[in-house]
RNA sequence: GGGCUUGUAGCUCAGUUGGUUAGAGCGCGCCCCUGAUAAGGGCGAGGUCGUUGGUUCGACUCCAACCAGGCCCA
């Protein structure tokens, strides 16, 4: 047919979209393409080398641990510094970014030993740590890999490593100047304790099972206040012995009993009762009210009688004592806790702060000695009752019982199963038992600023401080938590870790100063903490000048509180005199982990110098790490840095399943990270961090990721479908400005308003919102509208006509503008695209990660949306709302598109489906000059929003009339359809020579015979 | 149990100092285009703003309690 000949002849006259750029991503496999390209050209170093001696932007990466793949939490968090460091390295800044691992621990111990199975009770610490060493080791690199493949950019050749030689000796350096300080104390503390293996143990290495034990209701004579007591109660004379009853189901601490402990709160009362032992002689039993019956009932004693009460704290502030059962001569206090509850026992709270960590904070609280005569194979020392002397605890109960009994102060004794604490290795029951470990003190003033850890650490949090935190609560979350915390215990009993490099002399005491720490950590800079364990004293100390050390003198005037058994632990010799290193023993602790994470602000930031001195810009972790991280490298920093380690501090949620739960493995809602990569890409996944607001939990499903990919197509084809539009466009040789009355004088306020909006959202981290905003850019401005209806004059128009070049000239500003924007969160989509970008200007780098962020005309945005609030209402619209900025009069013809599309739908029901069929008839009022001049300078640019064949205005209503009428009309008879542009129109074959074309593209086609002639 | 924190359409997010029928995009449904085509466009239906009280002329917005999540502790 002619009619189809005609087509396919303008087909090769219209200028359609050319471009290489795939409409289909492939991600899984262009990404790994892309990252051995970058490698090759080392585009990282390029950056590096590009932004050197421009202004530092640090953020200090926070460790994972090196164990296991990595999971959503781990992809969200690398995503979003990687985001940082791309962007600002993308403003002009210098970004370094030294990823680091947390190497030591007990994770990695643990799973060490499980895999050695029986094998383990034979290792030797070295055996042990090597293994480790080779495990943490492991997943470094396979972390590395996985990081990398999510397009993370850093110095992954020259990550940091805790276990790393010259860390583990900065590490010191800093533990060195906390010495100095006079901010490092030993002190006993209750650990859990394995008898079999003489080893302290962690939560993790406990297993419960269920043990046959005796619980025992034992009375604690009164020895002095009983008369006060008395009258507090009410009694009228205490014809008998008042005693304080406790309950314990382990006997064998009664020895170490210090206190007896009462809630302040509840009501104590007197129960008179005939005793067992001696029925004739009349008894008081005090214990908590509500308590009383269930206590005679277990004992099966029927006839009792409760006198009076006196409120928990009233029993402490009468200065009671009582005499301790099992030790002559022995009194001990009543003291108040919060603790002691009404659930089990008789209210009354036996104390014994060797053996309990809540007995042990009340000792701390309130002056307590930390005893402990239970030595490291569970037998009594010679501190203990004669009769315990050399006894293990296990055959101490009964011990004790016994002699409880004989002495009249048994009220009660049962057997009783309960669960109980085995150490995982040895399947034997665990005790409590205090050992010396390592602090920080947090209330103790520094040496040089006379002010405490737990002070300076306040003012960071303060209202006040400079330091910024995002989002504005964690300042309030980390206040809370150094409001109150106790003193920083640094030991740990486990071979995988960083030696605490204290030595003790025959005599028993500590060398320990910042000179012998220094000398120390210059042999492990060269050797590694492992030498520890290989090397002599005389070795490890072979920098050390004995006669040259004042450091312990120095803490002469150490006086920790006025606390008994801090001061005793100093008196203990943690620094002493006499230190030959030919007779020194090596100490066996190590270092809580997060003392070495802790300190990677000087071991990183300062030893690699990225700052030359702290606070580096930013620290970016989960919210988790306020107690952890955060809070942990504040403290050293303060203590050894002299100040706060960051200037900023970014936090995120945690990833949750679809529903707000948390993932786990049992209940199989997590989401697999490489499945994810290896189903949809980096930049997918990428794509979807930003999208979400991290500063609460983020919620994720394979179905909420696949949601995603369906955006991230719809940015890639905008950008395709803006790139096969330039095919033939130099931004050097074509540029025009847009029109005053054209569609592209509005693209350009949109890319204005865009680039402002994303780069602010940027510099506050608010990624979702650069996202949310980059995102409906694409559907809305460019893709519903603009390229909608544009595409007319790219199509047909003349290739050079001014009409068409001026929308060229948008679109590859918003092909330069968006892959910028977009860079920092899709680098590898940013990347290809911006190697399709066809003619990027000469002065714009290879790689769109070399490029600069576009540069706003200032407050040009601003102007286009300046408006005169009178001018709101249509009804007072006069001839000069044209003179409102362009981007008001943008939002009035784009409400007029709105009102006129609905016509348009309306019409396509009754048949006219194509737009193209249709004409649009605006009516207006002869008098409202501003509706009428309004539409009238902007009517080819609604024909073209509106995508219709023919537009019109027409002032046919009545006058003083404020008001648009739309009329959208069927012109499928009335006019003949261009069979080049396919719009309907009236001036369709005006042409004689084309008498099937409309007369724009009659002279288009004209003029394109003549060119190619 | 305590500290911090979250709860607006199926999803991701907006909702300005409390003020008319709570918005956007996606998804969904219906339809169109076939010169962005494993693309593009139009229209439409979806919400008792976690629940219950209270303050107020008026509350998604302020207060309290509760419910359900999350992190960290105990």
């Amino acid at each position: 047919m002619a009619k189809k000949d005609g087509q396919a002849s303008y087909k090769d006259t219209v200028n359609l979209p050319q471009t290489d750029f795939d409409m289909r991503a492939g991600l899984v496999t262009k990404e790994p393409q892309w990252l051995a390209a970058w490698a090759k050209q080392d585009l990282y170093g390029q950056v590096r080398r590009a932004r050197a001696g421009s202004p530092r932007y640090v953020l200090h990466d926070g460790p994972p641990y090196a164990n296991g793949d990595i999971h959503m939490g781990h992809l969200l968090n690398k995503v979003l510094k990687d985001v940082v460091v791309r962007y600002k390295t993308m403003t002009g800044h210098d970004a370094p970014y030294i990823p680091g691992w947390d190497c030591h621990g007990l994770p990695i111990e643990a799973k060490v030993m499980e895999e050695l199975g029986r094998s383990a009770g034979q290792m030797d610490r070295m055996e042990i740590r090597r293994k480790c060493q080779a495990y943490a080791a492991h997943y470094i690199e396979v972390q590395k890999q996985q990081f990398q493949r999510l397009g993370i950019w850093g110095e992954f050749d020259k990550p940091y490593s805790t276990m790393d030689g010259a860390y583990e000796a900065d590490v010191l350096e800093v533990f060195a100047r906390m010495v100095a300080e006079g901010v490092v104390y030993r002190q006993l503390k209750p650990v859990h304790w394995s008898i079999e293996n003489r080893t302290a143990l962690a939560d993790a290495e406990l297993e419960y099972y269920d043990r046959q034990d005796t619980s025992i209701y034992v009375l604690f004579a009164l020895a002095e206040g009983q008369e006060a007591l008395a009258r507090a109660l009410g009694l009228k004379e205490p014809a008998g012995e008042l005693a304080l009853m406790i309950w314990t189901t382990t006997p064998w601490t009664l020895p170490a009993n210090l206190a007896v402990a009462v809630h302040p709160d509840f009501e104590y009362t007197a129960a008179r009762f005939a005793s067992p032992a001696s029925p004739d002689k009349k008894r008081y039993a005090i214990v908590a009210k509500e308590l009383a019956g269930r206590v005679f009932a277990a004992a099966g004693v029927k006839e009792y009688e409760l006198i009076g009460t006196v409120a928990g704290h009233r029993l402490a502030e009468l200065k009671l004592s009582y005499a301790h059962p099992l030790i002559a001569d022995k009194r001990c206090p009543v003291v108040t806790a919060n603790y002691v509850t009404l659930e089990d026992g008789t209210g009354l709270v036996h104390t014994a702060p060797g053996h309990g960590l809540e007995d042990y904070g009340t000792a701390i609280r309130t002056g307590l000695e930390v005893y402990c005569p239970v030595q490291a194979d569970g037998t009594f020392d010679d501190t203990a009752p004669e009769f315990l002397r050399g006894k293990v605890v296990w055959e101490a109960n009964d011990l004790v019982c016994r002699r409880l009994t004989e002495a009249g102060a048994m009220f009660h004794q049962e057997k009783f199963t309960h669960s109980y604490p085995h150490d995982w290795r040895s399947k034997k029951p665990t005790i409590f038992r205090a050992t010396e470990q390592w602090f920080i003190a947090v209330d103790e003033p520094l040496r040089t600023t006379s002010r405490t850890l737990r002070d300076l650490a306040m003012d960071v949090v303060a209202e006040k401080s400079p330091v910024q935190f995002v989002p504005a609560w964690g300042r309030n979350r980390l206040a809370g938590m150094l409001e109150s915390r106790p003193d920083w215990c640094i030991s740990r009993q486990r071979a995988w870790g960083l030696p605490i490099p204290a030595f003790v002399n025959p005599h028993g005491q500590v060398l320990l100063t910042p000179a012998s720490v220094r000398a120390v950590a210059d042999h492990f800079r060269e050797h590694g903490s492992d030498s520890w364990f290989t090397a002599t004293p005389s070795e490890l100390l072979a920098k050390w000048d004995r006669k040259a050390d004042t450091g312990y003198e120095s803490h002469a005037d150490f006086t920790p509180a006025a606390d008994d058994a801090f001061s005793k632990a100093v008196d203990k010799g943690v620094y002493g005199p006499e230190f030959d290193p030919a007779t020194l023993e090596k100490q066996m602790d190590i270092f809580d982990v997060w003392f070495e994470s802790g300190s990677s602000w000087h071991a990183v930031a300062e030893a690699r110098k990225l700052v030359e001195r702290i606070p580096v810009d930013l620290y970016l972790e989960g919210s988790d790490q306020h107690r952890g991280w955060f809070q942990l490298s504040l403290l050293p920093g303060l203590a050894a840095g002299g100040r706060c380690p960051f200037s900023a501090v970014l936090t995120h949620g945690f990833v949750v399943d679809e529903q707000g739960y948390k993932m786990s493995k049992s209940t199989g809602n997590a989401v697999n990270v490489q499945d994810e990569l290896s189903k949809r890409g980096a930049d997918v996944m990428r794509l979807w961090v930003a999208s979400v607001n991290y500063q609460d939990d983020v919620r994720t499903s394979d179905k909420l990721i696949a949601q995603i990919e369906d955006a991230y197509r719809k940015i890639r084809n905008t950008l395709r479908f803006a790139m096969g539009s330039c095919f033939d466009f130099s931004p050097e040789h074509h540029n025009i400005q847009p029109a005053e009355h054209s569609v592209d004088r509005w693209m350009a306020l949109e890319l204005d308003r865009l680039t402002r909006q994303v780069l602010d959202a940027y510099e506050a981290f608010e990624f979702h919102k650069v996202y949310r905003l980059i995102y409906e850019f694409c559907t809305t401005q460019a893709s519903s509208i603009y390229m909608a209806a544009v595409k007319d004059r790219l199509y047909c128009e003349l290739p050079h006509s001014p009409r068409r070049r001026a929308s060229q000239t948008m679109l590859h500003r918003m092909l330069m503008t968006l892959t910028k924007l977009l860079a920092p969160i899709l680098p590898f989509t940013a990347q290809e695209a911006w190697e399709f970008i066809p003619n990027r200007p000469a002065d714009e780098p290879a790689s769109v990660h070399l490029a600069l962020m576009p540069v706003l005309a200032t407050d040009a945005v601003d102007q286009a949306f300046e408006v005169r609030p009178e001018l709101r209402d249509a009804a007072n619209w006069t001839a000069d709302l044209l003179q409102d900025g362009p981007a008001v009069i943008w939002q009035r013809l784009l409400a007029i598109r709105d009102e006129a599309l609905v016509k348009l739908e309306a019409l396509r029901a009754t048949g006219v489906k194509n737009p193209l069929d249709a004409e649009m008839v605006f009516h207006v009022a002869a008098d409202d000059e501003a509706h009428r001049r309004l539409i009238e300078l902007y009517l080819s640019e609604l024909e073209d929003l509106l995508g219709v064949g023919f537009a019109r205005l027409e002032a046919d209503l009545a006058a003083g009339s404020h008001a648009v009428e739309y009329q959208a009309l069927d012109t499928r008879e009335k006019y003949k359809r261009c069979e080049r542009s396919w719009k309907r129109r009236p001036d369709v074959g005006s042409d004689a020579k084309y008498p099937d074309l409309s007369a724009r593209d009659a002279k288009v086609v004209r003029a394109l015979k003549q060119g190619s002639r």
